[in-house]
DNA sequence: GCCAACGTTGGC
DNA sequence: GCCAACGTTGGC
């Protein structure tokens, strides 16, 4: 199993929307790097669910549930779409200053292409974010 | 195929 | 609101 990173706005969707909804359509990538990651992407992997923007702060952590297909809302190009439903969410968030301050952390794709909307997690950073969240 | 110009993202 | 980082576009 791997480990992403996903990045929204709050005010366009945000973790308590993917609460209430049960599911979501993460749809809209137009970035070749951030799509390759969602195709990568398999059933049961785990993605932080990071707020840009406000709270600048990962909150939860997302299921993917539906492999990668098409893109509904792509007119042309060769774009993709995952399903995400949510997993848990943290006790406390982990915030960005946290992050960037923690030297397990410093080689984390996120840290490094803080632009990249989707990006991938190592094992190794994926543990010491959920001990930063005390939500063993 | 290079690179300057421009647009977008997102932290500060 | 500013600006750094990055991707994309288009002229040559």
């Amino acid at each position: 199993m791997n480990n992403w990173l996903i990045k929204s706005e709050p005010s366009v969707y945000k973790w308590e929307d993917l609460e209430k909804d049960g599911k979501v359509v993460w749809d809209g990538v137009r970035n070749y790097a951030a799509r390759n990651h969602l195709r990568a992407m398999k059933k049961g992997d785990l993605a932080f669910f990071y707020h840009s923007n406000e709270g600048l702060n990962i909150v939860g952590i997302a299921e993917v549930f539906r492999e990668h297909y098409p893109d509904p809302t792509a007119r042309d190009g060769d774009w993709s779409a995952v399903d995400f439903k949510p997993y848990k969410r943290l006790k406390t968030p982990v915030t960005l200053a946290q992050m960037k301050k923690d030297p397990g952390l410093s080689e984390m794709v996120f840290i490094k292409v803080s632009r990249l909307s989707v990006s991938p997690v190592t094992e190794k950073e994926y543990k010491r974010i959920i001990s930063l969240s005390t939500d063993v």
